[in-house]
Formats: structure tokens, sequence, C-alpha cells
RNA sequence: GGCUCCGUAGCUCAGCUGGAUAGAGCAACUGCCUUCUAAGCAGUAGGUCUCUGGUUCGAAUCCAGACGGAGUCACCA
């Protein structure tokens, strides 16, 4: 609130000479006036009165009286109830506009020295990527640009689930059915092509288990295991995983290959390898198209083994310690917490102990005290734990850990479920959003001159803005329900209304006349009450980004950034710019229009989106 | 059952470091393109901020409890 410095000491001295002497430091707190009163700022008396002894009406006529004496900000004043509603000064709102129209003003800050690492995505590797990754993505990614932006050093990371029997199935299914197929012989993107060889193992496993199921064997199973009045189908479904890891043929041979896979059995890894590789040029497809990156990658292959010597370590220090049958655990309940186990019996480590050496790797790697894990909420206890860990390994970078926890995505139906075929694929989701761009696109007509090219480039940028927009305006720790339907529409509250604003600041900067621009122009000796509503909302830009940065949320980027583009759509429909009365009133309103879009670039830049010069 | 998160208009969401008569968008209805991009603007209608208590001059916002929904409490990840 630098732009306020002046009116908060001005309304200190005021409190001072005209009612009562301050004591200690008193905190004057401003509030924006609402619209429905006259008036730029509020300053709220109620916490005098006490003090004061007087009526809050009389305490707000004096200070306002006060202030327009003394102020060399202050031009009006209305008091109503205990609101001392203040206008200011157009002089305030021009000073304020020009240092606005300072370079840096829309420019990262400072270097703070400060490293920062970002994980996001971590996907496991034997589906393609669908909706619930892309609010995770574009979490992380915001995240990550927003922390850069406020002059953080960050490096950003993923950790791929690359192990484990879901992709045994995948390389089984492709062994047994494959024929020999590839990504490319097929023309399939290759994480999709995986996937599919996942869902085909579990078709051929449904198969055999209904098979199964009304066999004989299976019969006196049910007969044998069956609890009261428990009906044939009801028990089949809860026996299902028993069946996979004690019966099924499939099964045996999933799990085979997975400790073929753990033994390092050179077919099994060059085959696990083989279909790594495809997923991993699939991925790699969707990061691109979502415009996202990573300055590193760990494999969960790599990094399973990098706890243990750190356990090993704490059972030393006696953070841990070792039960008779040699698992080793750790006790949290005097923090609120259970006992966790850090490794099995057999001295294998579990998915915590991968964490533990996984963050340990990422200090040494990187030095970063601050990491961030971009993880569904499903997972809160587990960062709980794990934090709480770390902390009493005595690790350097224990204080700096934060979970950035965020909702599951729902459906208008309900949960996306993998099983019923509901889950929506990122591919596709963003394909769509895509085609119905470009739809609009053709309805409108602006971009029938322009090649090809360019046109399938602005429609990618207008899809990308209203999907991303849609998700990231949404509080993460809210769950949210994600209508396909709505996620397209490109009119209100949406990424491609904020593009539209920019574009038609470009399409104003393009009808000038060239001469009149970037010239220096004499400051118009009014403002409209538009102008200073658009200065006022630029003015808080930096207070918007640094909370955002502070909290790792973006949703209120986002929904900055809509504000803005609403006042300006409004302003653009209420006033002339290119035909306002003289050339320097048209140049202050064309320097305004261009501090906008600067503003609506730069936030959205902050949530990964682009701007189109024209749409 | 313990713990965590969520509950605001028909729907999707803002507002939550306490301030005025709780705001947007969608959907519905009315106007506005011979003037800078109508993916726009203006308007009508829509509310017991889940409920009950407490703190306060003042509570959607803070605290406690209840109710409803979700998640989690694995030698799974």
């Amino acid at each position: 609130m630098f732009f306020y410095k002046t009116l908060h000491e001005e309304i200190l001295r005021g409190i001072n000479e005209s009612l009562f002497a301050v004591e200690g430091n008193f905190d004057v707190i401003l509030n924006e006036t609402k619209k429905e009163f006259e008036g730029h700022v509020t300053f709220v008396v109620f916490p005098l009165v006490k003090q004061a002894g007087k009526s809050p009406e009389v305490i707000g006529e004096t200070l306002g009286n006060w202030l327009i004496n003394n102020s060399t900000i202050v031009e009006k004043y209305n008091v109503v109830k205990g609101f001392l509603n203040l206008s200011l000064k157009d002089s305030f709102w021009l000073e304020a506009f020009s240092k606005i129209q300072q370079k840096e003003y829309f420019s990262s800050r400072k270097p703070t020295g400060e490293k920062v690492l970002v994980e996001y995505s971590s996907p496991n590797t034997n589906k393609p990527l669908h909706l619930g990754h892309i609010r995770n993505i574009l979490l992380g990614w915001s995240v990550s640009k927003i922390l850069e932006f406020e002059g953080n050093e960050v490096v950003t990371t993923q950790v791929i689930n690359d192990r484990g029997i879901a992709i045994c199935k995948s390389m089984l299914a492709w062994k047994k059915w494959g024929e020999g197929k590839t990504p490319e012989t097929t023309g399939i993107k290759g994480d999709h092509f995986v996937g599919d060889f996942y869902v085909k193992f579990e078709q051929e496993f449904v198969k055999e288990y209904t098979a199964f199921s009304e066999s004989e064997e299976g019969g006196k199973i049910y007969l044998g295991q069956k609890k009261e009045n428990q009906e044939k189908t009801d028990f089949f479904k809860v026996f299902k995983n028993t069946y996979f890891n004690e019966f099924s043929p499939l099964g045996a041979e999933a799990r085979n290959m997975l400790l073929e896979w753990e033994a390092g059995a050179n077919d099994t890894i060059q085959l696990w390898k083989q279909m790594n590789g495809w997923v991993y040029e699939g991925f790699d497809t969707t990061y691109k198209t979502l415009g996202v990156s990573f300055d590193s990658v760990y494999y969960e292959s790599e990094t399973y083994i990098l706890g243990k010597k750190v356990v090993e370590e704490g059972l030393v220090k006696g953070v841990f310690y070792r039960l008779p049958d040699s698992s080793v655990w750790i006790d949290l309940e005097d923090a609120g917490m259970d006992k966790k186990i850090v490794l099995r019996s057999d001295g294998t480590s579990v998915y915590i102990t991968q964490d533990i050496g996984t963050a340990i790797k990422r200090y040494e790697d990187f030095g970063a005290k601050k990491m961030i894990y971009t993880v569904a909420d499903e997972q809160d206890y587990h960062f709980k734990v794990l934090f709480e860990i770390a902390k009493r390994l005595g690790e350097p970078f224990a204080d700096g850990l934060f979970h950035l926890s965020y909702g599951m995505v729902d459906l208008p139906t309900g949960k996306m479920k993998s099983r019923e075929g509901t889950v929506v694929d990122a591919d596709d989701l963003i394909a769509e959003v895509i085609s119905e761009a470009k739809l609009n696109a053709g309805e409108r007509g602006e971009l029938a001159h322009m090649t090809v090219e360019e046109q399938e480039n602005i429609f990618y940028k207008i899809g990308l803005g209203a999907i991303k927009f849609f998700i990231i305006k949404v509080q993460p720790q809210k769950r949210m329900i994600f209508d396909p339907k709505e996620s397209v529409d490109m009119q209100g509250a949406t990424g491609p209304y904020i593009q539209n604003a920019f574009v038609i600041i470009q399409s104003l900067f393009r009808k000038s006349d060239s001469a009149t621009q970037n010239k220096t122009f004499m400051l118009p000796e009014t403002l409209n009450e538009g102008e200073k509503t658009l200065i006022q909302l630029l003015m808080s830009f930096p207070e918007v980004i640094s909370n955002a940065a502070k909290q790792y949320e973006p949703s209120g980027v986002a929904n900055y950034a809509y504000t803005l583009a609403k006042e300006f759509h409004k302003y653009y429909h209420e006033t002339r710019i290119l035909s306002a009365e003289t050339a320097s009133l048209i140049d202050f309103r064309l320097s305004l229009s261009k501090e906008v879009a600067n503003a609506l670039q730069t936030s959205l830049n902050l949530l990964g989106i682009e701007m189109p010069d024209r749409m």
C-alpha cells in the first residue's frame, strides 16, 4: 500500500491534531470505498470512538474537515455512519500513474537470493495425463512463475513413479497381445499407447476373473469364504484383489515380471525402458502444449533406495527404532500423529522413505531451503508426517517445506473413475477447447486475412487461455466441479474475456496515429471516474502478486485480472479513446490502456496464459 | 470412531489479515453494433452466507459446538 503512505501519515497527524494524542504505533487501516458510495478510499472511524469520546459522525466530520484543510491529497469527503469516505485529488492519481508507467512496475522484482524448488505433475507411467494432472500442473507452474517474479530463484522438478505393478501390467499386455506394435507403427501418442495396454490388461483380467467366479473352483471359494447373507456378485467385488494376488495366472505373470524387474533381468529392463520411453515422449508433448517445463526430473526407480541410508543414520541418532521383526518405525504420537513405518521387515523402503531420500538428494543437488510439493489433498497426512520426520532428522530445509495441497476435480456426474471410463483425458480436453476457440473465431471473422498457421496459433492461445483460467481461478483447497461444457465457454469470467480486453488495446494502438504514440503527453487536468478506478486497480498489482507468492496461491491473480479486464471493458465502452477531445487526452488514454494491457499480460503470464494480438 | 479440508443465488465461483445495503459469471428476461474488436456494455430477477451459541461498537469472515459432504488414518503409492 505504498501509494497511500502519505495519506496514512496525514490521517495519523489529523487524529493527533484534531482529536487526541495517539499513543504508540496506531495502525491506520484504509479500505477501498464501496462502489455505491462517493469516494475512493475509506477510513473506518469506529476504533477511535472510545478514545475520542465523541460519536462516529462527529469524528468523521472533524477528521474529514481537518484533511480538507491540511491534506495534499484529499479533495472531498463524506461521512456515512462511521465511515469517512475520501475523494482524492487528480494530482494524486496522476502521480500514481506516473509510478505505474515506470518500466520496473510490471517486471520481476530484484533477486532475493532465495532458492525455491517447486515439484509438480509427478505422474505414474502406466497411463496418460488426465484432468487431475492438469490442475496439478497449472497450479505448480503458476506458483513457480509467481515465486520467480517475486525474485526467487526457482527450480521446477517432478518425481516420476516409473516402477511397480502398474507398469508391469502394461508391459505384460504388450508382450502378450502387442504383436510388436509401437507408437510409430500405429501413430498413437506414446503415453496413450502404453495406457491402452494397461486397459487391455484389465479387460483380459476381468474376463479371466469372470470365468473364475463362474467356475466350480470359484463357487467353492465363495461358499467357503463368504460372509453371512453375502450375494455372490458382492463377494466377488471384494475378492478381486485376493484373486489377483493368489489365484490369477495373469496376476502371477505380472507379479513375476515385477520380480524380474527388481532382479534386473535384462529382457524385462529393456522392455521397461522401451515402454517408459514411449510414455515420456507422450508426456513431453502434453507438457509442451501446456507450456510448462521442468528443470530437473527424479525417477522413483532411482530414488527409492535413497531413503534407506537416511533411516540407518536416523536409527543411530535415535529418531527411528527397530522392532524385533526388523521393521523400522518412527513414533509421532507426541506430535498428534501415529506411529509410521519407514522400512519394511524385509528391509525394503516404503513410499515415505523414498520421499525422505528424494528431499535430501534434492537439497544436495540444488541447496534450496524451500521446497514446495504440489500434490492432491488426499496426501495431506502423508506430507504432515514427512515434514515432521524431516524436522526430527534436523534437516536444514525442514522448516521450508510446504505442501501445496489441492482438491480433487469432480465432474457434474460425480467423481472421475478410470474403471468406469469417466476420466477426462488431458489431450482430448485440450483439443476440444482449441477447436471451440476455432469455431468461435470463425463466426467473428476477425482473423480471415491471416495465414492458417497464424490462425492456429491464436486458437491455441485462446483455447488454452480458457482451460487454464477456468481451473486456476478456483482456490486450490477447494474441490472443484469441472463441467466440460462450461470450460469451453468463452463468455463472461473466462480467459478469453481477459484476452479480449488485451486484444482491444492492441487494436487501439494499431489504429492510432503512430506519430502520437509514446510521445510525452500533457497530463489531463481532469480524470473521469473510470480512469481513477483503473489507476486504483493498477496500483494494487504488486500487492496482489506478493500475496499470491506468500500464500502459494494463484487464484487471486486470476480474479484480479478478471476485475481489471471488466473495468477496462466498461471504460472502453463509456470513453472515447482515439477520438478524445485533444491530442494530449488521446495520448493519456492510450497510455493508460497500455498499462492496463501490461497488467493483464503480466498477470496472465504468471498463470501460464499467453495473449494473442488479435482474436 | 480420531484427525484434516469444504459448506455463500437454480448452477459454477469471488469476498474470509472482522467494517456500510454480501458480489461476479452461467442459465432466464429487456435494451445497445452507420462511432475505437458485441468473446462486449447497460438493465431486470434471483440470498436465512448450513444451523446454534460466543467474542466485538460491528461477524459470511474469528472461536466453540452441531449438521451435511469429501479425504485420510496400509509393511499401497
